[in-house]
DNA sequence: GAGTGGTCTAGACCACTAC
DNA sequence: TAGTGGTCTAGACCACTCA
């Protein structure tokens, strides 16, 4: 068949024709996750406009010279991370919302950082307790067994925030309070080549004690957000437990849940 | 070489070796679905232990009939869902946590349901109202426009637990009260054919003004746990616009969060 | 050095959708 | 009927881990 006049419907799409890829074979980076991200940003800057379909995915692979199924794992990818959807029989399309940030593991550090807000850190207490026994639950050990404590109070422009209260593994990481008082624990606990994997936490609220109000500077009976969580690494042991107190007035969880398949 | 000897350092894993797995070439469902589904089960069931190793690839699939990307799409649904753990080198694990189900859109109606609270639903409000500014923007209409207002209240063992103002594009779905009450919003979404995909939350917390706490039945300045969502299907069109507001003495939302590689 | 998962190829057939 | 994604195969080479 001749090149033209093949293109019946899938002229309507392939908005991809104008745009050029550059795929790294010499690279260590795989090239699925090189074509991902380069679409990523394709859509991210505007070049791929919500609703336009990507052509099919034969078409793009012989243009990439990449085998399909290189081609379906970059797709594959976006599709799971919302940015795409694909349709049997019609195609795959750039998703109609403004989705930006997938679901994170919400660390308040990084949360207030990434809004601006210049976080401090105040390391209150950082000392080995013996676990009780809703910590030797949710850490798995044996109660009375001695944990790493840490409490930490939490500003941002000058004005506290949230109570943090964890429970680490013994032996885990050595925790330096000054590192602490600089940068989040979840980001240590990365560096300490700890790999996050997964937690289970439950939100909810609670009208302020004296001793809760006083420490961050609401009057008693405030509302405050409570969070209690566990965080998994990636062979599913418990490497923390922690209970949060924020002040309402000043924060509130804002993330984006993808639907399970 | 022969068999014999050939499994120097296998033969600490393959639990899979007493196990059987009945795939159904003639069924519709995938190949690797039913596997996915089979080891699935042999985790909850108990059969594959956290610790476990699957034993490798290669062996696995010559073992089922099967290719090799065939079974890696099998575990590699595994390991989304947190199930499974990878590592080069070593092999493919169980988790070692007891992690049960994964993050789910939560629906309250479902949460109440799952923990057997027997959830009744009143609903308040169900009219076609102009849009407001907040609400054309979440549904991404034109301010005036005609949007569905939902408001119910919903109690379980006959105490009110929360308020829910629920916001849906014009023509989206014709809401039923009496259906409404019977189930939950979200419910009857799927049986009208809407998939959704992926939604934004903000949960935060205040103080209940007059109005509410008499709705709730909690006294004035009670703790409210309040929750903002816009939900949107798989083509990234909103679907649902919701403000919440829960007693906080007697809900809290708890979720899991599976960390994004 | 042996064994593992990570990546990649070049095909194939099927189910679903739209025209 | 034509075009799409969904599934599947039978190989290949590489990077990493561990003994």
């Amino acid at each position: 068949m001749a090149k033209t006049g093949e293109r019946s419907r899938a002229a309507a799409g392939s908005v991809l024709d104008g745009l050029h890829f550059a795929l790294d074979r010499s690279s260590p980076v795989p090239l699925y996750y090189q074509l991902a991200q380069q679409l990523e940003a394709a859509i991210e800057h505007g070049a791929l406009a919500p609703g336009n379909l990507l052509g099919n995915e034969i078409d793009l692979s012989t243009r990439l010279g990449l085998s399909r199924p290189t081609v379906r794992q970059a797709i594959q990818s976006l599709v799971d991370k919302g940015l795409l959807v694909r349709r049997r029989g019609v195609g795959t399309q750039v998703v109609h919302s403004q989705v930006k940030r997938p679901l994170e593991l919400s660390s308040l550090y990084d949360d207030l950082e990434a809004a601006g807000q210049g976080p401090t850190t105040r390391v209150v207490r950082n000392e080995r307790v013996p676990a009780s026994a809703d910590v030797a639950a949710a850490l798995g050990t044996a109660e009375g067994a001695e944990v790493t404590l840490l409490e930490r109070l939490r500003s941002a422009h000058g004005q506290p925030v949230a109570f943090l209260c964890n429970y680490l593994p013994p032996a885990l990481l050595d925790l330096d309070s000054a590192r602490l008082e600089a940068t989040g624990l979840y980001h240590l606990m990365r560096l300490a080549g700890i790999t996050l994997h997964s937690a289970r936490q439950t939100v909810g609220a609670r009208a302020a004690n004296a001793e809760e109000a006083a420490l961050l500077a609401e009057r008693e009976g405030a509302a405050l957000l409570t969070m209690r969580r566990t965080a998994y690494d990636d062979t599913g042991r418990p490497v923390e437990y922690g209970t949060h107190i924020y002040r309402a007035s000043r924060y509130a969880f804002d993330f984006q849940l993808l639907v399970r398949s």
